[in-house]
DNA sequence: GCTTGACCCTGTAGTTGCTACAGGGTGTAG
DNA sequence: CTACACCCTGTAGCAACTACAGGGTCAAGC
C-alpha cells in the first residue's frame, strides 16, 4: 500500500508517517519503480499500535521502548507492565495539577464584577501588589 | 534592578526574562554604562502578570492579550472575563480528556497477568487485529 | 496524446515556551 | 591580580509534529 493509504488506514498524516520513518519508529519500507514508499502489512500494524499508544498519551520515547519490548515475545510482560504504570502517574499527577489550576482560575473568574479594567479584580489578582508604584 | 535580580524576584529563568523581551512581551529596559539591562518597579509588575498568568495555564498569546487589555483601565472587564472563561473551558476540556484517558489505560494496565510479552493483554490491546498477518 | 488533478518525493522551516550552550565582557572580593 | 559570579549576543535544541517549496508520477478524460 501506498502512504496515503497507510495515513488514512491509520488516521495519521502523511507528513507524520514519513516522520516516524526519520526518527526510527517505523521500519523505512521497500520502494517502488516510481520511487513511493510501499508498506506491507506489518507496516500497518506497526504503525497501529504507535497510534493508539500516542492516543493513550505515551510519549514518542515510551512508544519506542513498548516496541522493543514488544518484540521479544518470551520475556516477562512486567517491564511493559512497569511503563503504562509510570504513565498512569504522570496523568494522575496531571489531572489534580489542572484541578487545582481549575479551582484557582474559578476563583479568579467569580470576582469578576463586569465593571471598567481599572476595578477588575482578575486582572488585580494577576498583578498584585500594584501599591508599591504609588 | 539587574536581569538577575528580576528573575529572581519573580521565580523566572534569565534566559526566559531575555526571551520574553524578544518576543515583545516584556518591554526592552534602559541599559547600565556597562550595557547591562536596569529593570524598574514596572518591569518587575509586568512580569510579575506574566508568570502568575501563565502559572494559571494562559498561553503567550493570552497573556499578551491580557496585557493589552488591561492597559485600558476605562475599557470594560467583560473582554479579560471572556479569556479567562474560554481557558477555564479548554482546562475542562483536558481534565475531562485526561480522565477518558486514565480510565482506559487503567483497564488496559488491569488485564496485565504478568505472564510473557507473547501473552500480553497490554500490547495486545495497543495493537488490535494481529489475526491478519496469519 | 495531452492535459488535469491527485498523489508521491525530498528537504527545510515553522509551531510553543522556553532552555542550554558558546564565546565573549564586567564587576567585585580577597 | 586573579578568581568568580554575573552580564551580553546569538544560535541550536527539546516534543511531536505540521506546513510549505519545488519538484516527479500516474490514471482518467477529452
Amino acid at each position: 500500500m501506498k502512504i496515503g493509504e497507510l495515513a488514512s488506514a491509520t488516521a495519521t498524516k502523511v507528513e507524520t508517517v514519513r516522520y516516524y520513518e526519520k526518527i526510527g519508529l517505523l521500519p523505512a519500507p521497500a520502494r517502488t519503480s516510481a520511487n513511493y514508499r510501499a508498506y506491507g502489512h506489518d507496516h500497518l500494524a506497526r504503525l497501529s499500535f504507535i497510534r493508539r499508544a500516542r492516543d493513550l498519551g505515551f510519549t514518542l520515547e515510551a512508544v519506542r521502548e513498548l516496541l522493543t519490548l514488544s518484540d521479544d515475545k518470551a520475556q516477562s510482560c512486567d517491564a511493559i507492565d512497569g511503563i503504562a504504570r509510570v504513565h498512569l502517574t504522570e496523568i494522575d499527577r496531571k489531572i489534580a495539577d489542572l484541578s487545582a489550576l481549575r479551582g484557582e482560575l474559578d476563583r479568579v473568574i467569580g470576582s469578576c464584577r463586569h465593571g471598567t479594567v481599572a476595578d477588575c479584580k482578575i486582572i488585580e489578582t494577576l498583578a498584585p501588589r500594584r501599591k508599591d508604584t504609588a
